[in-house]
This record gives C-alpha cells, sequence and structure tokens, in this order.
DNA sequence: AGTCAAACGGAGCAACGTTCCTTTTAGTAA
DNA sequence: TTACTAAAAGGAACGTTGCTCCGTTTGACT
C-alpha cells in the first residue's frame, strides 16, 4: 500500500527512466502486432517488434492479459462512458441499448481474435474476461433495466448473459464474407424485445 | 478407385487386422478423452490412452479434424437426418426450426471446446468446419425455406449464418452458470420471427 | 517356413509459453 | 567524475505441444 508509484517521493526514485519508456515502447509494439497477427501472435514477435527481450515484457505484464487490457483499456472505458450517455440521449431504452451493443460489436469484430481469446475463461485468461465483465456488465445491465422498465423488453435475461452472447457471436467469423455478426447481433436483440408490443 | 476397402477382394489383403482393430480402439479412446479433456486434448494423450505411437495416429487420421469427424460422425448424421422428420411431424416449420437447432445445441454443449473448434476456420480445423457445414447447413437451409414460404420468418438471414451464429453461442460457456446457451439460442430464433405480422 | 509390404512406435524437430539467472544500466552519493 | 547498488534487461533454457520420419515389427499370402 505505498504510494510508490510515479517519482513523487523525494528518497529513492520509485521508477526508473528506461522502464517506463519500455513500457510504452512494448505498449505500441504489441498493438501492432495485434491488428497485425491478432490477440494471440506469438510474445516473441512482440517482443522483437519492440526490440527487447521476452522477460522484460513478463514483467511489465505478468500475463498476456494484463498485456492485452493495457493496449485497449481506452477503448474499453469508452464504450463504458458511452451507455449512459446513450441512454440520456435516446427516446427509448431499447433503442438505445441496442445503440450501446453495436458500439461493442464495432469495437470486437476489428480486433482479430479478442472475443475468442474473451471466451476464454480456461489459460491465464480469465483476468481479461474479468475486465471486460466488470467494466462492461454493470453498463449493460443498467441498459437492460432501463428497457425492462420501460416494458420494451421481458427481464428473462441477465447482463451477463447478453455481454456473453454477443461476445460469443463476435468471435470467429474473421474475413468470412457468409457471416455477418453484426446481423445475428441485431436479431439477438430483437428476440428481446417483448413480443407483438407496436407501442404498449 | 480401387475396392480395396474390406476384405472383399479375393487378391491380396487390403487391409491387416490389427489395423482396423488399431482404429477401433483409437476411435474408443479419442471419445473417452474428449469427454474428458476435451476435443483440443493433446495427441500424446490419446496414443497414450489407446496404447499406441502417435505415429499410428496420424496414420489413420491425418488431422485432428479427421478424428472428430470420425468420433462425432453418428451423432452428426442423426440430427441431420432429424432434420427433415422434424418438418413432418410438426405443424409449423418455425417450431420444427426451433426443435431441430434444439437438437444441435444439445449436441453441441456436451462436447467440450467442439463448437470453438469449429468456429476456428484457421489450423487444420477447416475439414471439421466443412464436414459440418456440408452436412447440416443443408438441412438448416430445408427448414429456413419451409418457414419462410410459411410466412413465418422473413428470409433476411442465411442458413450458413445462422447455424454459425447458434455454434458461436454454444462455444465457450463451459461450466459457468450465468450463461445459458440455450436460451440465448431460444431468444435468437424468437428474433427470427417475423415481427408484427398477422397476415400480411 | 519364407517373403514383403503394410503398419507400427517413438525419437526427433520446430514452435510456443514461461522461468531464471547473468549482465547491463539508471540513479544516487561521494 | 567516479563508485556503488538495486532495478531492469536480455536471452538461454526448460517443459509442452503438433507433426514427421525412419528403422523395426508383424500380418497375410505363398
Amino acid at each position: 500500500m505505498s504510494l510508490d508509484a510515479g517519482q513523487a517521493g523525494q528518497g529513492t526514485p520509485r521508477k526508473r527512466a528506461d522502464s517506463v519508456r519500455n513500457e510504452q515502447v512494448l505498449l505500441a509494439a504489441a498493438a501492432a502486432v495485434f491488428v497485425a497477427s491478432g490477440v494471440d501472435a506469438p510474445v516473441r514477435e512482440i517482443a522483437g517488434k519492440a526490440g527487447v527481450g521476452v522477460g522484460t515484457i513478463y514483467r511489465h505484464f505478468p500475463t498476456r492479459a494484463d498485456l492485452i487490457i493495457a493496449v485497449y483499456r481506452h477503448q474499453v472505458d469508452a464504450c463504458a462512458e458511452a451507455g449512459p450517455a446513450l441512454l440520456a440521449d435516446t427516446e427509448s431504452p431499447h433503442s438505445a441499448l441496442g445503440q450501446w451493443i453495436d458500439l461493442f460489436v464495432e469495437f470486437l469484430v476489428t480486433k482479430h481474435g479478442l472475443a475468442a481469446a474473451l471466451q476464454n475463461d480456461r489459460d491465464g485468461f480469465d483476468a481479461l474476461h474479468s475486465y471486460f465483465v466488470d467494466r462492461l456488465v454493470p453498463v449493460c445491465a443498467h441498459l437492460l433495466e432501463a428497457a425492462v422498465a420501460a416494458g420494451e423488453i421481458d427481464p428473462d435475461i441477465g447482463a451477463y448473459e447478453l455481454m456473453r452472447g454477443v461476445g460469443n457471436l463476435c468471435a470467429g467469423g474473421g474475413m468470412d464474407a457468409r457471416y455477418d455478426a453484426d446481423r445475428l447481433v441485431k436479431l439477438l436483440i430483437r428476440g428481446l424485445a417483448r413480443p407483438a408490443l407496436p407501442k404498449g
């Protein structure tokens, strides 16, 4: 529980310059490799691209999940924050939910293998899984509750389950022209709607 | 294009006894290991369980996909054949489709990692993918067409896409009590239904 | 029995994740 | 400027995997 983050202390310097530099370099290299070869690219490839040894990667990011989280943290946060905004700006909560899910899908489908890694509870990926769950499920739950309160959907599904289902639909597929995750997700969201509900 | 399968020929014996025996042993061992450790259990584990060398596995089943297909062929065929039967026995084609998808889901969720392997186009798994697609997509297409013809659903989705979506929903999840693939699939099927279409 | 090709076994290779220990180096003090 | 030290780095090395390759075994037919 020390405050040793940053160089605030006046005693011994808590963080070396090369360390922070390497961390930045690693994040950039990982981001580049992830788009080129997917999130399960070999560790050595990332290390090579960053010009560091593999040990350096593991020191900064003990598990692959930590690295992935660090790379995508900003985008995940942006997605999470868009939820309440959407709910405030949109007439129908069900529509807001749909738009928010669209955002999530758009994020996922552009990251090779991210959705696949996400559904992988095993390995050391549970940290990744937990991060996404902790960050996004509450937002989804909020939208879901609003839609239920508005009587637009049945409360027969949980936020976790919905997010997970959407994630799964986005997994795989890759560059298969016959498979459009977005269309299936929209169908799923439609299936959520209360049957025969033109307006009330 | 020789007829050398079986021992029908009267010339040289086309198939050795130990070969056919080993093939049976391997299938049994693989089936056992698949339920215990999932479909991506190490090759050596299967070989060990069967009491043969790894070379023997690769001679009988050049790719892992071949082995998986051989193990589950019967069940996949049964599922495929159930399609027309269901359509004949059920009033509503949409209902028949739902029941058939249920069968498929039930099959998938009991096989650890099968659905995950299925959505993996890369690796050598395209043979597995192709087998399932070739065997089941036509059946699904048949049911889908019937439902469209009956005016129960919109023709805005292809059989391949639907099967793939269902498969993806069944992937992952594992033994997570919070995630029920079946419920999500049912929602998806419901989303397929024509929205508020009393008659035209 | 003798023959021989089919079938077998498993050592061996390459690629991967991960750890561990030696070497380098940034930051501080003399 | 030089000397010191702990943090950081680098990469060899280990265990595990999929898969191949070749010397050995063995079933089947003469």
